[in-house]
DNA sequence: TTGAAAGCGCTAACAC
DNA sequence: GTGTTAGCGCTTTCAA
């Protein structure tokens, strides 16, 4: 009577629900739930399976969290959700989660100090098990004191520079370097590189390190006006564009660190009334679905985006579950990116894609 | 002493932890903390907010739900996050989240019917405050069972026809009509439609019914032949196209209703050593970042999709926070698309973007 | 103005 | 095999 009530007005049913329906203890209830069937009668384990199933009985996961102080949630905090990169990244982490029995929580950071610092001390507050972050390097304090409070967490795609964390990265200064050589490959020798403030942020550090090293390998030197440093406000982008494409010394080639900044550089050059790849050459950092169907095909740094997502989603559950021992697996990994060649260089068809 | 040793091996500081240090009850920080500061000694208050303060107290939000019944945090299920559409969504759902207080689940449904059961079913015992939803609409008992339980809810984007539930929705009738008579304003008369299996998805049908209607409000017929439904296997879009463009009645417009589809034809018509726009039009559904650097530029059907990302989180929220109380807010709620014109349609330059 | 105590729903010793 | 009990960390009457 009372069990048909909460049916009716919908009051939550418990386990003392369940409990008293089948006529044994909550303990009882809470062993067979919980797999722990070995020392129970035949019997009364179809007789609770039978009545949780008749009530649609869902354990309260915060009552079961509130004991066993694991929660099977682990939190992501992203800026950029609208680029292509990241909601790969975020393919990636989702579909290892789900593989795992994690649900995920996310959050956006927009390169906001004060929003990353909320969002950490709301995870800490929801006792999530474990944080994957992109970070906005804004808040060097916090990040060390996660680390010295042991809280199982993976900086991604950024390094966090002096810091002793765990890091999924990929390699960004290959990545340059593959670029620049196909560049000096296919006959240039005024390669141009654009990139966002550096700021200390690591892949924009290094792409500009790995554009570096390549010009010197290959006996070319590296000149400062052809390093473009553009701020991301709206039509920055363009005018530095058109500015070089009009200096004394235009370059032969562009080197964009940014998938969307490569958009733009495009409609820059196109505003100028050159063309790609007669006039000026391309390459994109970053493959998405659109690249090979640009004028002209863009040829394109790849980073293996879901892989980074599950790979640190696989290393912070393994953290996670692994807690207390010291495991061994390496504290930084670094993936490699791959040039996928179209014809923004010039080369026509080397790849087809 | 103890308190110490709490920071020092990283003990998590409880309520009562606070309490005793401050000389007082749990009831007391209990209040303070909750604002609830009118019937108390300005000296405590103080006092309190210290040692709050001091030992970095976070108060668990495990047991704060578990008493409360309320965790302020709701959950969305997605089923293709790499969509340009769907991150903007998401983006919109996440900044009212924020704005609001409350946290957000995410999860991917991939279109799999069971997953998504399993994922509402895991975001009720996590006790989640309300869901948003683009349902596979595979589970109809589902979306039931859920709305006569009275659990928030929004339906976004595709719409459940037969339940009483809310919904976001954009309206898709009009976003193809706009699409076509731009079309036929252009001259054309052989439109063909693009889509997938509409299955009762009702934005695949409210596209096909609006193409239709369009065609007939400016008297001409529907054929069969130049409505093209195809799976969503790799290359079966361009198949079509190349069977299309290869037929006795070659259309001279392609209605595409979405936009990585909108890719594919495009590359299809390439291999046809085809032109856009000279020998076919093309209008895409989705405004995206690329869409302007296509060759040529696309024009395309833009939906408001942060807008609805936006939206429903604020109609959930609502909900939540009115519950009980029938409140008398519409249960669905239909934007408008617009059309973004530019080349591909032949109309040069009616609209710079 | 503050404290004591009960209880949210569950788990896990420890009894029997 | 199964039940009893204590408590996870918090909020909230009810008393004082």
């Amino acid at each position: 009577m009372v069990l048909r009530e909460k049916r009716l007005i919908k009051m939550k049913v418990t386990i003392s629900d369940v409990a008293k329906m089948a006529g044994v203890s909550k303990s009882t209830v809470s062993r067979i739930m919980n797999g722990n069937l070995e020392q129970n009668t035949e019997g009364t384990i179809q007789r609770v399976l039978k009545v949780i199933d008749e009530l649609d009985y869902k354990p309260n996961a915060l009552a079961r969290s509130l004991k066993s102080t694991k929660t099977n949630v682990i939190g992501i905090i992203l800026s950029k959700l609208q680029n292509q990169f990241w909601s790969s990244v975020l393919e990636g982490v989702e579909d290892t989660c789900r593989n795992s029995g994690y649900n995920l929580m996310i959050c956006n950071s927009n390169e906001e100090a004060q929003l990353e610092e909320d969002h950490i001390r709301s995870f800490q507050m929801h006792q999530l098990d474990g944080l994957i972050i992109n970070p906005t390097l804004k808040n060097p304090h916090l990040y060390k004191k996660l680390s010295e409070d042991q809280f199982p967490f993976i900086a991604i795609n950024r390094k966090m520079y002096d810091l002793d964390v765990h890091m999924v990265t990929v390699n960004n200064i290959n990545g340059a370097k593959v670029a620049i050589q196909h560049l000096i490959d296919s006959g240039k020798t005024r390669i141009s590189i654009f990139l966002y403030p550096p700021d200390g942020i690591s892949p924009r550090l290094e792409r500009l390190e790995g554009y570096k090293q390549a010009l010197q390998s290959n006996g070319l030197k590296v000149s400062q006006s052809l390093i473009q440093i553009v701020g991301e406000g709206k039509g920055e982008v363009e005018d530095a564009v058109k500015k070089l494409l009009h200096s004394s010394d235009r370059p032969d080639a562009i080197f964009s660190t940014n998938n969307m900044m490569t958009l733009e550089i495009l409609e820059g050059i196109k505003n100028q009334q050159l063309k790609v790849p007669e006039d000026i050459t391309l390459v994109g950092y970053d493959e998405t679905i659109w690249a090979k169907h640009l004028n002209p095909p863009l040829t394109t740094v790849n980073q293996p985006a879901y892989e980074m997502g599950s790979l640190a989603a696989k290393k912070l559950i393994h953290l996670i579950e692994a807690k207390g021992v010291e495991s061994e697996i390496p504290k930084v990994v670094s993936l490699e990116p791959s040039l996928i060649i179209r014809e923004s260089c010039g080369s026509k068809l080397q790849h087809k894609n």
